[in-house]
DNA sequence: CGGTACCTGGCAACCGCTTGCCTTGGCTAG
DNA sequence: CTAGCCAAGGCAAGCGGTTGCCAGGTACCG
């Protein structure tokens, strides 16, 4: 049997109040005895019951991660990053994967949170609606989503397309397609939103929209032979799996990349994998992780909060990075007459 | 506030003890009765405080799974099988990632395992010694290791590296490398045997030990070169990540595959992601997960049950498949000499 | 030297739920 | 008609902690 409070304060000759009060807050008992505690708690294996006292304290010690797809390297980088901050901080972390079901999501929000002290939610396509809903009186922050008076942790988006552009632009491309994620997605409509306004703002470059595909190398087949048939010499993919399915899928027909066509990912998750290596958007997915446990703990993530004053402080944008790799290189020149400049 | 069980019986008008019975066990409360009480619980959205009905019942509901990588996409498929089962179950998991530190595995397993019913571990590299240890008391699964007297689930290694040597032995390979695992990795050690077994045994093919490498694609990068250098025409990788680095590699060192050496992976955690696609021994990764859970919580996984009866029923192993892609082919003819046959 | 303030530590209630035991009352059987 | 039985539901005791409140002791002050 595993040894209990109570036999904690046996063992050290004190009432089990005592013994509480020695462990966890050491300052309100004498030297003597507490050390008499700790020593009794040392020898006995003592291990506090963490339900026990989340009874008692109404806190858990626990967190809740709730993400559409653990096998997604996005989804298991942020993973990564939120259980290592968790733990430093001493919490657990309780993760579900929803396999994409917006539905069984919500259900596992609703589910879960009940059982810890804050829950970050992945959900990249579920209504605002229902969202603003599933979040209402409860403690949460959006991880790679906003949401008007939800505290979230998102990366600059804008920022990262205008970095996509301008290297597209510097080498001589002008007319670049976008290879979009999944149909609602949040953001995808970011990036999407971003790529426009970078590209006709900032740099006059025309961006053909090839349309939205599965966050995966599957959907990027499909996107390539759209890339194949656009008169673009240049595609930014929705994220890296997007990329590397467009660039496996020009190779077969024959186009090479970067030669015929440059091809940018977006979140790096796949590193230099792949051939040529693929430049992309970088994001440091365990810094989205940490940064929305931080967020989740630090109670001014508290519910409602941002709403009521207005203030976005609890909305946090992280900096992206062009990783300028092997797939993007000049625009070929056009062979279509012979007028020079 | 959220509802409590006494809320619901006062609303219902009987005891908590009567509401409490009519939830959860409906056989010993009248249909009139459990009516009123059920209405009551779904009008006031009545969700069961599991922390406290863990304190009473000594279940808690919860799994957990320790894991060294979740970046990895074979602990993140394993992952992704456990949640899913575990949901279908009612249970939730605490996922916690060691960043493959053992020292910090065997605290995860200490702090994690009590605040759930059961646990899965991932563990390739901790001693057997420092594992048996640490499994001694507790409910607990090994996932893809084996060890006397702990239930554990694992993959047929043995028969996977059998259908790999038979398949090059087709193609005429007959001296192949084995790029392996890290030091110490258990599955690595199985696989290692199961090649030799298979090489030597079945089909009299040699084989070059090529050293240990990082489980990783730069793992293979290191890998490749010593290929380059062995004369062997086909070499199998500890896993599909080294498989790639390897492959990678061999190309830039001006060698085609599977021209002049085949290659083949295990796990199948790429797809057909890289080019040529990688020939591999596929495994069922959410299935390791989810009949590991049902291990668990069978009951049958009780501690030390095994060891008491000697019995190896709760050591299950799972059927492996090898998928020809293309990284795999004919053995090149030696170009040494002009005797043909 | 008496009084007071302060520091320590114990008592006991309580967090929300489960469950052993007992009471009550309606039936059946002798 | 009464004893016996069973089903139904309430009482209360926890599960393992935490914490408000209070008592006792000590030190310090006047």
């Amino acid at each position: 049997m595993v040894a209990t409070l109570r036999d904690v304060a046996r063992a050290a000759g004190v009432s089990p109040a005592t013994a509480s009060r020695a462990l966890s807050a050491p300052e309100l008992v004498a030297p003597a005895r507490r050390a008499l505690v700790e020593k009794a708690a040392q020898d006995l294996g003592y291990r506090p019951n963490l339900a026990a006292r989340g009874l008692t304290t109404g806190r858990t010690g626990n967190l809740c991660l709730v993400v559409p797809d653990l096998g997604n390297p996005f989804f298991a980088g942020v993973a990564k990053g939120v259980q290592r901050r968790a733990r430093e901080l001493g919490h657990a972390v309780f993760v579900a994967d929803s396999d994409e079901d917006a539905r069984l999501e919500a259900d596992l929000v609703e589910r879960l949170s009940a059982q810890a002290d804050g829950t970050l939610v992945c959900s990249p396509r579920m209504s605002d609606e229902r969202l603003a809903e599933l979040t209402a009186d409860r403690h949460v922050v959006l991880v790679n989503r906003r949401l008007p008076g939800r505290p979230s942790v998102v990366v600059d988006n804008t920022d990262g397309m205008r970095q996509a552009v301008r290297h597209l632009h510097a080498l001589g491309h002008r007319r670049i397609g976008y290879a979009g994620g999944p149909e609602g997605s949040w953001s995808d409509a970011r990036r999407r939103d971003g790529l426009k306004v970078a590209a006709h703002g900032l740099h006059r470059l025309e961006v053909v929209d090839l349309g939205h595909f599965a966050p995966t190398v599957v959907g990027g087949t499909a996107a390539g032979d759209l890339v194949a048939a656009a008169s673009i010499t240049a595609v930014i993919a929705h994220n890296d799996l997007v990329a590397l399915g467009i660039t496996e899928r020009l190779r077969v027909r024959g186009r090479s990349v970067p030669a015929d066509v440059s091809v940018i990912g977006y979140d790096d998750t796949v590193g230099t994998l792949g051939h040529p290596a693929l430049t992309t958007v970088a994001i440091r997915l365990a810094r989205l992780g940490s940064v929305a446990v931080d967020l989740l703990l630090d109670g001014r993530a508290s519910t409602g909060r941002a709403a009521a004053t207005g203030a976005d402080e609890d909305d946090i944008s992280l900096p992206v990075e062009l990783v300028v790799r092997g797939t993007t290189g000049p625009a070929p020149t056009p062979p279509t007459d012979g007028v020079s400049r």
